[in-house]
DNA sequence: TTCCGACAGTGGGGTCGCAAT
DNA sequence: ATTGCGACCCCACTATCGGAA
């Protein structure tokens, strides 16, 4: 197949809001595409690469070169030609790199390069990724939607899902089942603003475990080898070595569990996100930064023990045998109960002790591997902030010629300026955007560099944060984490704004 | 007819490791 | 040694479609 058919079926399906119409178009070239690039064919047209990552980002896709006027690139050429990208490594690959991307951009036509710009740089924008791909995949294959799921869950990767549903139908889906030593992806959580509202929408009791400002983990035992995986299911069982020997030393030979590793002080509080996310990321040296900072983990799932499945199990049975196979002290601390009362107390009590909040699950669910089931609810406090804004940047994609993203500033009382504390874009509904864009014409001064618009420091915004973290890029020494805005203050000017050391207060 | 679950899109800060400068 | 870049950790929120209620 070509790849001017991809590019042609990706515009077509950008063309038209309606997802039905997108599976359509697309179900309907997966209807022709042959056995051997239904997997490149799928991925692409979900987002993604077979490579995964082929080491070109932003910068590495300027300046293609002009198009060709005949489309005559295959899929497979595509594929071929970037997994030789990928495959360069060591001094003089980036000029490799590019010079092989040259090379497959001068193959393409002018549709050709526009979606394959749009792939690589992970902006498709075509309003289908692998939610609609899945529902196109059952439709192309004439088998019930939920099969694709349940294999997806247990498989992880959507184009060799669909490209057995399409060559064998249900049949090629029921053969996927959980295999220990490949990752399944991760059950996510949904969020409520308390204990109270999480409790209220699961109805009835309710486990309330700690969360832990950790990284989440996938840990596979099969005898003697362990793997552990992380939420994007990538393998990281070599930079966690604390985590395998606590594995290798439970009783059970057959594991599949779920957790979050945290480096903690002495005292058991937890370190800042940074030193666990530094911690983790680390590759070289392991032994040296295991050291200097251990890990510890926490489980709170299990999906297989012994031979046993358990992600069709509730809960509740899924807990009972992850404390059987698990020493209470591997195991998440949580609270079964269905009082509000109680359960606002022990969040209270997570917090105190310096944890992110809570996550409230449900008894009876599934594991729902991949989705924001509704299982699972996660609870954090939160902090908000009047601050200044002090510029905007222009937007893009459906922000395209609007104002989105704040730079904000808190008062400094010394200098009667404005400290830049980060950026959000978070919380602008479209008519927000639309009168902050005219307001801020209004006010710019001088001229601008075309992608950020500098503000007289006078209007005052309400900002929802999680915590203050160490930052080397602001000038405070300080940013936001997770940003967001509620509201504008048109009640409040800018030397009603909340100040630098109110901000550096919350930095502990 | 209205409600709501799921999805896609739009980006945020920080860290590490590698290649280039 | 420092800088630029890609990849991945953590992530919030709104708009929209279409099935459920």
């Amino acid at each position: 197949m070509l790849l001017i058919d991809l590019a042609r079926t990706s515009t077509a399906v950008a063309a038209d809001s309606a997802r039905l119409t997108k599976i359509g178009h697309l179900a309907e070239l997966l209807g022709r595409v042959g056995p051997d690039e239904a997997e490149i064919a799928i991925a692409y047209l979900s987002g993604e690469l077979p490579q995964r990552h082929i080491g070109v980002g932003w910068a590495g896709l300027q300046d293609p070169p002009d198009p060709r006027l005949a489309a005559t690139a295959t899929l497979r050429q595509v594929d071929d030609l970037l997994d030789r990208i990928k495959a360069q490594a060591g001094p003089g690959s980036q000029a490799a790199r590019r010079s092989l991307v040259t090379e497959l951009f001068g193959a393409l036509t002018r549709q050709e390069q526009t979606f394959m710009m749009r792939l690589l740089r992970s902006e498709l924008r075509q309003g289908a990724l692998d939610g609609v791909m899945i529902e196109a995949i059952a439709k192309a294959s004439t088998v019930p939607t939920a099969e694709v799921r349940r294999a997806l869950t247990l498989r992880g990767w959507l184009p060799a899902v669909g490209a057995a549903a399409l060559s064998g139908g249900v049949e090629a889906l029921r053969a996927f089942h959980l295999e220990v030593g490949r990752p399944v992806s991760p059950m996510l959580a949904q969020s409520a603003t308390s204990v109270a509202a999480a409790l209220g929408k699961l109805g009835g009791p309710a486990a309330i475990e700690w969360k832990l400002d950790g990284v989440r983990v996938q840990a596979h035992r099969s005898g003697d080898t362990v793997s552990v995986f992380t939420r994007t299911l990538d393998d990281i069982t070599a930079r966690v070595p604390e985590l395998v020997e606590a594995v290798r030393a439970l009783p059970s030979q057959d594991l599949v569990l779920d957790g979050e590793v945290i480096a903690l002080r002495p005292d058991g509080r937890p370190e800042p996100f940074q030193i666990t996310s530094g911690r983790v990321s680390s590759r070289v040296d392991v032994a040296q930064v295991r050291a200097k900072t251990p890990l510890r983990v926490f489980f709170f799932d299990a999906l297989r023990v012994d031979g046993a499945d358990l992600l069709e199990l509730p809960g509740e049975a899924r807990h009972a045998a992850l404390a059987a196979a698990v020493p209470p002290e591997l195991v998440t601390p949580r609270l079964v109960t269905d009082d509000v009362a109680s359960g606002e107390a022990f969040f209270a009590d997570v917090i105190r002790a310096g944890h992110e909040g809570v996550v409230v699950k449900s008894l009876q669910t599934p594991y729902a591997a991949g989705r924001r089931g509704a299982g699972w609810i996660k609870v954090k406090p939160r902090h908000t902030l009047d601050l200044v804004v002090l510029a905007a940047e222009w937007g893009s994609g459906r922000r395209e010629g609007r104002l989105s993203n704040l730079h904000l500033g808190a008062r400094d009382p010394r200098t009667g300026g404005f400290v830049m504390l980060g950026k959000t874009f978070k919380g602008l509904t479209d008519e927000l955007l639309a009168w902050q864009t005219q307001r801020f014409l209004e006010l710019a001064e001088g001229p601008t560099d075309g992608w950020v618009v500098a503000l007289p420091p006078v209007l005052v915004v309400e900002i929802a944060f999680d915590g203050v973290q160490q930052s080397s890029r602001y000038p405070g020494g300080m940013a936001l984490r997770f940003a967001r805005v509620i509201r504008y203050r048109p009640d409040k000017t800018a030397d009603q704004a909340d100040t630098v050391d109110m901000v550096r207060s919350l930095m502990l």
